[in-house]
DNA sequence: CAACTATTTTGAAGCGATCAAAAGTAGGCT
DNA sequence: AGCCTACTTTTGATCGCTTCAAAATAGTTG
């Protein structure tokens, strides 16, 4: 079986459950978000551009917005640094982010269950989410190839 | 006694021990963020305007960005939003943020030593800080007065 | 296939933050 | 006290990322 990613006929059917239509440019951003997760914009645009040649970076932009707020995609934005988009929606996982090059990587949640993500006080809010980010720098910028 | 907050006094001494030369546009960003915890330097400036007239914005930016530095401000940036910036730096505090009007809010951390803060697998990344942030709508955007 | 509406495109503007060089000033030293 | 030097502030411009707006295009339903 080779079904270990989606294939487009399930991106199709994905984006049609969330009640768009289904264009070049949308299957292009999906498509691109299965082989490169925590991606920017830029990056997608870049990879959809072989995809869908003549794909305006509006149409990214869009088609990113329309997915998260279907919530087929996740935007994560860390400080100081371009948004970044995942197509792993489904597990509440966490993530590494290198403040020397940008470099995400996804981590699970040590206990699972999220033992901290239910602060005592909640100060009359009502929580939807919580997010947790490490910082901390990447193994390739900690050791850079010695010359 | 009414040193309740630290007086100018003392935050001539921080900023001197810090390292760093104390001026009157620095004073007054250390000032501002004494009453206006978590504010954006757009807010902080239009403080410093009042105490210290003719300072310019990026001033401001400078001066932020020295604390930051030397440690005597704590940068926060949620996604979406511009930066915001707080004098709270001793405790490993979180916050919640709201996703309707940006207001943000202290909370302790529930279990003191965060708990999942120390990531199973650190993929090889020196994690030097972790972050949570809640969000949530806060009860002034839950409950407009009804009209 | 026609019509309606969502989506893409194009071009531009907006915002927050940052850069760079010149003017100014705090703090140490004599 | 006054000079000197390095650090800060100022001024003005620029930059990157994202969003806005209106016209053109294309997907979907009946």
């Amino acid at each position: 079986m080779t079904d270990t990613l989606p294939i487009d006929a399930d991106l199709e059917k994905s984006i049609r459950a969330a009640g768009l239509r289904v264009t070049a440019p949308r299957l292009a951003v999906l498509t691109a978000l299965q082989s490169h997760p925590h991606t920017s914009a830029d990056t997608i645009y870049a990879d959809v551009e072989a995809r869908a040649p003549g794909t305006a970076l509006q149409s990214v932009y869009n088609a990113l917005s329309d997915f998260v707020d279907a919530g087929l995609v996740r935007r994560i934005q860390p400080a100081g640094q371009p948004m970044r988009f995942e197509a792993r929606v489904a597990d509440n996982h966490h993530h590494l982010v290198c403040t020397s090059c940008g470099h995400v990587e996804d981590v699970d949640c040590v206990t699972g269950e999220a033992p901290c993500l239910h602060p005592a006080d909640s100060r009359g809010f009502a929580i939807a989410e919580a997010e947790v980010t490490f910082w901390g720098m990447c193994a390739s910028c900690r050791n850079p190839a010695v010359s």
